[in-house]
DNA sequence: CCTTCATATTGACAAACGTCGATGTGAGAA
DNA sequence: TTCTCACATCGACGTTTGTCAATATGAAGG
């Protein structure tokens, strides 16, 4: 993995209401959108761009379920971003 | 330390150069502004500008040395990224 | 004093970002 | 078919970011 992909990680993370939703995610194990909505107090597409600004960085997995998308975190990308600090 | 001076150290390791930086201050343990901007490919304003976000989130130190700024990481703030990561 | 050197600061600009209200989508229920 | 629900997308907006050229700073040497 290079280091334009390292760095949008980095950058996906580097907001403070996303660093928020990581968090939530890694205490609950996985969570659908709206129990998100619940937690993080921001409008819905407002969640929905950042969730897609997680996913999009692979740091986070949408996985569809009937209506809804539950949300987790690739523990493995995780795990490469504390490797990467060495 | 809380969330947001997390997302403020992500955020500051969120870009492309500032990684590559980040990469290079590893590997040199040290480097002055001037070394630093031969192998960063910048605008010297754009190096100092890039400098001062690093600085700013304490994720590096700066030096000063005579005219030279010295430029190093903070082992300690990278730790505590690793660990933020769990 | 004036010059040079390493670095910081300023001002400007386009591009990217975070946020919201409004609308679209796609699937299940009535 | 129509309605509702969970979520995504669009369009707009003000703010922040990354970049540069130009200028400023501060210290050493002449």
């Amino acid at each position: 993995m290079d280091l334009k992909k390292y760095a949008n990680m980095f950058k996906a993370i580097g907001d403070e209401t996303r660093l928020f939703i990581l968090k939530e995610l890694i205490n609950a194990k996985e969570l659908c959108a709206c129990k998100l909505l619940e937690k993080v107090e921001c409008n819905q597409s407002t969640l929905s761009h950042h969730m897609k600004i997680l996913t999009d960085s692979e740091l986070v997995v949408a996985r569809k379920d009937w209506k809804w998308v539950h949300y987790s975190i690739d523990k493995d990308k995780i795990e490469m971003l504390r490797n990467y600090l060495n």
